[in-house]
DNA sequence: CTGAAAGCGCTTACAG
DNA sequence: CTGAAAGCGCTTACAG
């Protein structure tokens, strides 16, 4: 069959390495790849080629043959945790991306409506081979794609955890830790009614959460209430409105995200209750938006980007077929801002 | 050579629909991809025996044989613009991600330090044939791409334009209108003196606004100064101090982006100058920045969803080799807020 | 209307 | 240490 000449430069293939050579394809192949079995001179002969040429692998020619597409997956559900609004996320495919890059994998995006348009996204990529291996993010208290990536023996990395990844390997985010460094500061400044405005109990890192909240109250005898929401500024308003016109009125919200902590603190400055006078306010998210209101708002820092990277690194491991140490909290720290301290 | 059994359930090829149909792979084939010359009967048959076994094709094999990856590309730069707090780009990223799956095309990202790298990018997928076109964001004057994906006759659309586009085809966005409805706005509100502190001169879009702004402002007899930054809240605060402390000091000023336009509204405060009262404030980019802070703030509001899915479908024609109509802005509206009606 | 075959650009046992 | 060859799973002219 007459090659499709095609439009634009040509690409060099190993062919021609070998041509320009003297050598086969084979021994080519051995060079660009690193296998032993070829002398020092010929290897340096035929990568001084390579790189002359400019070569490039052809990527679907080498998954054809190592059954290996050199690409990892991330799908992401939309609407919960909205992915628009969170520089979390942004943050978070950037580590990815990057450490991903570093290894030559390419990242495979895809947005979809809910977790189970997920779970059909990774069945798909793994049916076309589209990824290597896949991270799952925003891991569900039941979560239908654990079942799908261990049917598939799809290797997978979780970015969260340990609860609900069933065996999975995981990158646990700092949600008993965050919550600990929380509601130690506030204790530490006299709280003794704490609230929290929560996200959705669906979520695994949730629940951690809300446990951690509990224990720390207890450990240091304050006392609070918890509203799950959905993670809008509306719901983050309306929690926030309940709990100042209910007694015990708090003296303390944290707030799992940084979206609903600002709405919190325009309630709360609109029902004429002073912050951090009358209220502090905390958010479990630090972003710029807890920087840019006034008074600026107090919250759990760390760095999401090396989360990322960490993550993906490992997944690159897991689909070498290496060992990989899980287990560690990602560290945090509180930056202290307006909202908690005048 | 053995086939390596590999992990997890296996997945069937156009041989096993072949040998149940009874009949080539090439027969099997012609009716996936809906090629003529096969009878109906036959073509049906084979549909069913494929849907049965849960077929789909081994993207490697396709991108091999067709010279088709069945992917798109984009490679975002971090620094400017950046990625993390601009609800925008993952609007846009939405928006794109939507249009490519729904028609079986994956998304592959990048992101990279500068628009240096992004070139690299896109030289690299295309030796490597990982994308079959690509989708360029926030062009620069002078952007070193458009020669890329010229030289190398990748098919691209360009989010973005009509400036440094250089005859590829490309979807403006709503700098010049929007610019437009600002002034139109403020000029109506009774304001004559309006400044502007704008992105980075770099941006092709930049550009646009800046000379619209200039138009816009002679027509309606108003006047006004431009300063240029670099995207930052630090430098958004810092122009904003220069324009209230010399004079004439403006009774509006108008923020290239909402992260700006907070900080100006910050420090305008902050200076003990009152919004809406003493000073109007617009951000040209509408988000929730734009709506939790107080007072709330007047902003140019987009469906940037549906821009990043029209780009996108413009990319997959250009890909099909269709032609393509561009040249329309994206239509935008004002919202009216706090920050420049009480 | 259908089948047999070549080819896409790699990788990888297997001989020499 | 090196070469020839088969194979990955598709697509696509070319015969029949």
């Amino acid at each position: 069959m007459p090659r499709r000449p095609g439009p634009g430069p040509r690409r060099p293939t190993i062919a021609d390495i070998a041509q320009r050579a003297g050598v086969s394809k084979g021994s080519v192949s051995y060079a660009l790849n690193g296998n032993p079995g070829l002398s020092e001179p010929t290897r340096r002969r035929i990568l001084a080629i390579a790189e002359e040429v400019g070569w490039q692998p052809n990527r679907a020619a080498r998954a054809l043959s190592a059954s290996r597409s050199g690409a990892c997956g991330l799908a992401l559900a939309r609407p919960a945790r909205t992915l628009a609004y969170e520089p979390f996320f942004s943050k978070l495919l950037s580590g990815i991306e990057a450490e991903l890059s570093s290894n030559q994998i390419a990242l495979v995006l895809q947005i979809v409506e809910d977790v189970g348009a997920e779970a059909e996204a990774l069945r798909r990529w793994w049916a076309e081979r589209r990824v290597d291996g896949v991270l799952l993010v925003d891991l569900r208290v039941d979560d239908p794609r654990v079942a799908v990536v261990q049917e598939l023996d799809l290797p997978t990395v979780v970015v969260g955890g340990p609860g609900a990844t069933h065996g999975l390997p995981f990158f646990p985010g700092n949600d008993a830790g965050g919550v600990r460094q929380i509601v130690d500061h506030l204790v530490g400044l006299g709280h003794t009614r704490i609230d929290r405005v929560a996200g959705s109990t669906a979520f695994a890192s949730t629940q951690v959460r809300t446990r951690e909240f509990r224990q720390a109250l207890a450990r240091s005898g304050a006392r609070g209430r918890t509203i799950s929401t959905d993670y809008t500024s509306a719901a983050g308003a309306e929690a926030t409105r309940r709990f100042l016109t209910r007694a015990p009125v708090p003296t303390a919200i944290v707030y799992d995200s940084d979206i609903m902590a600002v709405a919190g603190l325009s309630t709360a400055q609109e029902m004429g209750v002073a912050v951090p006078g009358e209220l502090a306010v905390v958010s479990f998210d630090d972003s710029i938006l807890c920087e840019v209101v006034r008074p600026s708002l107090t919250a759990c820092a760390r760095d999401v980007e090396a989360y990322g990277a960490r993550a993906a690194r490992a997944l690159v491991a897991v689909i070498e077929g290496e060992q990989v140490a899980f287990g560690d909290e990602e560290p945090s720290s509180l930056v202290c801002r307006g909202s908690t301290v005048a």
